[in-house]
DNA sequence: GTTATTGCAAATGATTTGCACAAGG
DNA sequence: CCTTGTGCAAATCATTTGCAATAAC
C-alpha cells in the first residue's frame, strides 16, 4: 500500500477537527491492502478475520469519510449495493467494462475518452467534475466456444449474485 | 407517447407466454406519457392519482418487465434509489449530466463519444452491448454569479434528497 | 475536560416475496 | 380450466442512526 494515504487521510482530519483512530487506520490499511473492488459488507468481512474486529457501523463511516476525503471512489456495478474502488489515486481517471458472460471487472484508461467527454461538457456549458463511464459488453473470445460458467445464473437474474449475512 | 410501445410490449409478452392486463397497459401508458425520468415510488404516486389505483408491487413488477423487454432503462443517479429513463427508445445512445450545482440532469447525445468508446472496448476483445455515461460537472454560468437555491443543501448531503412514503 | 468516535441494536427505506384470490387465453 | 398476474402485508437487505460508553486531543 502506498504509504501516503494515512498521510493523507491526516490531513483531512486535521483539516475538519476530526480525530485519527485506531480503527480508521486499520480500515485504511485494509481498504489500500489490494487494488480489488469491494462492498462494504466485504470489508466488514474481511476486517472481522483480524484480531481487532470493528463494527459494522464503524466500517461504513469511514467508507463514507474515505470517499469524502476523495480517497475512495463509490462505483456502480448494478447490484444494488455500493461497491468502493480504492484504484482512482493510481489512476485517476479510469473507467470499467463489465463483462455480460462472467461479470468479470476490467479497468481501463484512455485518455482521448476523457478528453471528449470534457469538450462535450464544455461545449453544453458545463465543467466536468467527475465522469464515470461503464461499459457492458460480452467477451468476442468466448463467443464462439461457448461462454462463462457463471454465465447462466448471471443472465437469470440479471445482476450480480447478493451474498446473506 | 408512441402509439407502438404497447404493440413492443404485445410482441415481448407473446414471445414469453406471459399475459397482457390492464395494469400493465396502464403503467404503460403513465411511463412513456412524459419524457421525465422518475423512480418506482414516483410513478407509484403518479398512478395513484388515478382512478383505477395499482399496487405498489405491480408498479415494481411491471417496471422490471419494461426493461427486461428493454423498453425502458436503469439508470443510476446517485441517490440510492433506482432511475427510470423512458427515452432510450427515441434516443438508444444518449448520456447523463448532472449539474452539482442544481441536481438537474440533462440528456445529450454524440456519436462520437459512442464511436470512441466501441473502439476502445473492441481494442480490449470485448463488444459493447450497453454504455452508460454519467458526467457530474458544475454550471460554468453560474460560477460567477454564485449558485443555485438548492446548492447548499445538496452539497451538504451530497446526494439527491431523499422522499418519504 | 470537551468533543468526536465507537459499538450496539433498533430504525429506515427501497425493493422483493409468499400466498390467496382474480383474471387472461 | 390452467396458469400467470395482482394485491396485500410481511420479509429482506443494505445502510443509517440514536444513544450510552470510550477515547482523542
Amino acid at each position: 500500500m502506498d504509504a501516503g494515504i494515512q498521510e493523507r487521510l491526516d490531513v483531512y482530519i486535521q483539516k475538519k477537527g476530526l480525530r485519527r483512530t485506531g480503527q480508521r487506520e486499520e480500515i485504511v490499511e485494509e481498504v489500500f491492502s489490494k487494488d480489488e473492488h469491494f462492498t462494504a459488507e466485504e470489508l466488514y468481512d474481511r476486517i472481522r478475520k483480524t484480531t481487532s474486529g470493528i463494527s459494522r457501523a464503524t466500517v461504513y463511516r469511514t467508507l463514507a469519510l474515505l470517499v469524502e476525503a476523495d480517497l475512495l471512489r463509490e462505483i456502480d456495478l448494478g447490484d444494488n449495493q455500493t461497491t468502493y474502488d480504492p484504484n482512482f489515486l493510481d489512476k485517476p481517471a479510469h473507467n470499467h467494462l463489465v463483462c455480460i458472460d462472467c461479470g468479470k471487472v476490467i479497468e481501463f484508461e484512455d485518455s482521448h475518452i476523457e478528453l471528449l467527454n470534457d469538450c462535450v461538457t464544455r461545449r453544453l456549458g458545463f465543467r466536468a467534475v467527475r465522469e464515470t463511464l461503464k461499459i457492458e459488453a460480452t467477451c468476442e473470445q468466448l463467443r464462439l466456444k461457448g461462454s462463462c460458467p457463471n454465465l447462466l445464473e448471471r443472465r437469470l437474474s440479471g445482476r450480480r449474485l447478493r451474498k446473506k449475512r
